[in-house]
DNA sequence: TGACGTCAAGATCCG
DNA sequence: CGGATCTTGACGTCA
């Protein structure tokens, strides 16, 4: 069982991915920005090594149009190497991941020059992950497309379509329900015609649930049957509704409760979770560290990263959760989440804010420039007067976390959350 | 024709 | 000029 988040880190230094527009790409511009999103991707993976996350999306921007123009760029030869270090680590920390061509990837359109372009994307896909040398566990996550104005020609058109594909795109592909069209029963018939893995997503069953309404649990089950053996673990998609937003929208953050609640549910089921969530790893490793015991290092490498960020927030939590992970003999995760929880939910205090930005600003201001303070103190003023937003004055001190490589900051979520 | 979702690039505005 | 904030881009379907 892996529980595990999509695409990108917050708060991970280095690991962020560049792109640029197609007016402004040529083979030398995507060169370079592939070597660098490769370097990204390693950093994550690093960093999900790091922090015991086993279960992860590569995201599809890593070859910017990698299905296009890209497609006739050599990458994987030039970075073979880079390709197969990064597939190493991967396999050697027994991690998972996968990928997920978008909404826009319709291998089901009535429009042929819409499946060519499918069939690419996916080939490209499948090029990624044969790239870092992984087996067929590692999975392409794809929606069955459009409806046309008619589910069983299209549930059909997909299933011709689908023969067609090459044989390792074939061994990757599972397939998901979506939010809008093809519900869960929609899927499992097409997957029941060829034998393709289900990947329940319990949001998208909200949103767009099938006739016959049945528990998230059974669902799963249901779906845990097109897992099959090479297949690797059953997976499946958790996420929470945004209460801000239209249905089928993913929170900024996972609820633990509602988390738990869900999870023991599946008792001793055996299958990896993908959450979507916005916060990504933040809450994959809230829920890791809430549903495992992973040390009290793992506790106390969390609070240091919250720290400010709960002391922005609430003075009080952040004495509690200090004083909760004094006794090294326990390991208090879920106590010490729900008091994170707490704090997030306080309302924002200026005093409070004034505290913490003061706390970070004591990292500088023994090496900082003459500019830098009367930048920072400038901002500070206005802040208090209403003039200035708080995200300026935690830019500013962003800037100078980064000119001065202050690691505990950064990778804090201080900055980002 | 706009909305949908996603993220970073690009454009523009501000001091 | 640097930084903050808005807009565009790239994809296809559906109302």
């Amino acid at each position: 069982m892996s529980i595990g988040y999509a695409c990108l880190a917050v708060a991970v230094n280095g690991s962020e991915m560049k792109s640029c527009t197609l007016k402004n790409a040529n083979e030398e511009r995507l060169m370079s920005l592939i070597e660098h999103n490769l370097s990204a991707l390693e950093t994550v993976i690093d960093y999900n090594v790091l922090n015991g996350i086993k279960l992860f999306r590569i995201s599809s921007d890593l070859i910017p149009f990698g299905s296009s123009i890209a497609a006739d760029i050599p990458w994987h030869e030039h970075l073979s190497g880079e390709f197969s270090r990064i597939g190493q680590k991967i396999m050697k920390a027994g991690m998972r991941v996968s990928m997920h061509p978008g909404q826009y990837t319709v291998l089901n359109s009535i429009n042929n020059a819409v499946v060519e372009r499918a069939i690419e994307d996916l080939d490209y896909h499948e090029k990624v992950l044969d790239a870092l040398g992984l087996d067929p566990e590692h999975k392409l996550v794809l929606h069955l497309g459009g409806v046309y104005g008619n589910k069983a020609q299209a549930i059909k058109r997909f299933l011709v379509h689908y023969r067609h594909l090459e044989p390792a795109v074939k061994n990757r592909l599972v397939l998901e329900n979506d939010d809008t069209m093809f519900n869960i029963d929609n899927v499992l018939e097409a997957s029941s015609a060829v034998d393709i893995p289900v990947v329940y997503d319990n949001l998208h069953n909200a949103a767009n649930p099938a006739d016959h309404a049945m528990s998230d649990l059974d669902w799963i089950n249901l779906c845990g049957a097109t897992w099959k053996r090479g297949d690797g673990l059953q997976k499946i998609h958790y996420s929470q509704q945004n209460p801000t937003k239209r249905t089928g929208a993913h929170s900024e953050t996972i609820e633990l409760e509602t988390f738990l609640d869900f999870y023991h549910r599946l008792s001793a089921m055996d299958i990896d979770i993908m959450l979507e969530v916005k916060d990504k790893n933040i809450s994959a490793l809230k829920c890791i560290n809430c549903v495992s015991n992973q040390g009290i290092g793992a506790l106390e490498r969390e609070w240091a990263r919250y720290k400010y960020s709960i002391l922005e927030r609430s003075p009080a939590e952040y004495g509690r959760i200090r004083t909760l992970l004094t006794d090294k003999n326990t390991y208090p995760a879920l106590e010490m989440y729900r008091l994170v929880e707490e704090a997030y939910r306080t309302p924002i205090h200026r005093g409070n804010v004034v505290n913490a930005v003061q706390h970070v600003w004591g990292y500088f201001k023994n090496k900082a420039t003459k500019t830098e303070k009367s930048r920072f103190d400038r901002l500070l003023t206005k802040y208090l007067s209403d003039d200035a937003s708080l995200t300026s004055l935690k830019n500013c001190l962003h800037r100078i976390a980064r000119k001065y490589k202050e690691e505990h900051l950064l990778n804090g979520y201080y900055f980002y959350k």
